[in-house]
DNA sequence: CGAATAAATCAACAGGTGTTGACTTGCTTC
DNA sequence: GAAGCAAGTCAACACCTGTTGATTTATTCG
């Protein structure tokens, strides 16, 4: 018999790889309490067995897809706090690179499963950690309270769009360079009114 | 036998309204999902069957409790656009009154659930209905977009705080005059910038 | 009082959840 | 080539979910 799928030779890590990228993608369009172990396993084309295997426990298999590629962190672009606001607005924008796109789709895993206990634990962390900590340091002065500032916002912007599917931010064609330049300029203000 | 707890009289209406109450109460601090039946019947006192029995199903439930007050509309109190950006911080501020609070939870109930499938459309519904329909109409010229960015942040501090539990943004007293009088000036640039 | 009616409960279903232990398969190394 | 070991699968487990039909209880009306 011919087989028409190439038979996948045995590679743990390979296998790995490939749940971890199944949970990233599901996490990204369902929240943590959505997403059950078999929808992923069926992706990956694996066991649900196998995760439990590899990655512990569903909180664990969380755990690794949201600190996945923590070495890309979400703020290393911009070198000053004068450099934030457009930063942060091109990252807001739609048409970002795909290295852009994918610490978006990590920025929607948190919004996705803010809520539920267990991963919103990660979460936190992974707030702290990554996102407030550095974003603080990179402002100075009142650094705290501006940076909750500047996260509310993208929070703001990422849950309305993404989560609740309000398209009036969706920038399209057109009006994109103008929108662009008021969430700068909005940015901005969170760092200076 | 004498009763320690008086026999509530069989009241259906009453008894409508306790497990509507127990209901809010439990999605102000779970989501949707997180939620069972029976955890809302046993707060109410009343056995899971009459959940079903009165409102149909959970999303019915849940459908009510969202529109429950909605003659409370959120955004009844400002008359013009001049008076959004101090009425949102005021709203924003923990000291406020129980009209307020309560106008809050509803919000927070949206924001817990949005994730979802089966919430997210009920909120979504809500969201334009009595949200960003008022906003707009109120603000008038590019309403639409203003009244998106003011929602993002309203949402932003919301998740940020309620959700995420991050406490940088909880005001204690002394910053708080302060505080607000940031957020004031936040609302205001995303109605001019 | 007794019959009728609505309110509330009981019990169970069918389906789905994450997790676990026993089993089989494929690769590697002696 | 056969032994050993790891990779992957199968089957089942307890548990919990929302929902529903039959049953009991309290109230009301003739």
């Amino acid at each position: 018999m011919v087989r028409t799928t190439p038979i996948r030779k045995r590679n743990p890590v390979a296998t790995r790889a490939t749940i971890l990228a199944a949970a990233h993608q599901r996490f990204v369009r369902e929240s943590y309490d959505g997403v059950g172990l078999r929808d992923i396993a069926s992706d990956a084309g694996v066991d649900v067995a196998l995760i439990g295997r590899y990655f512990g426990s569903k909180e664990g298999l969380f755990r690794e897809v949201v600190f996945a590629d923590k070495e890309a962190d979400l703020f290393r672009e911009p070198k000053s706090a004068a450099d934030l606001p457009a930063f942060l607005a091109q990252l807001v924008a739609e048409d970002a690179d795909e290295d852009r796109q994918h610490r978006m789709e990590m920025f929607i895993i948190m919004l996705r499963s803010a809520s539920s206990p267990k991963a919103g634990e990660i979460i936190r962390d992974l707030v702290h950690l990554d996102v407030l900590g550095p974003l603080a340091e990179l402002i100075g002065k009142d650094g705290e309270l501006r940076a909750n500032m500047l996260l509310s916002i993208l929070i703001g912007i990422g849950v309305l769009r993404s989560i609740m599917r309000v398209d009036a931010l969706s920038l399209d064609d057109g009006d994109r360079a103008e929108c662009t330049e008021r969430f700068r300029c909005l940015f901005e203000a969170a760092l200076t009114c």
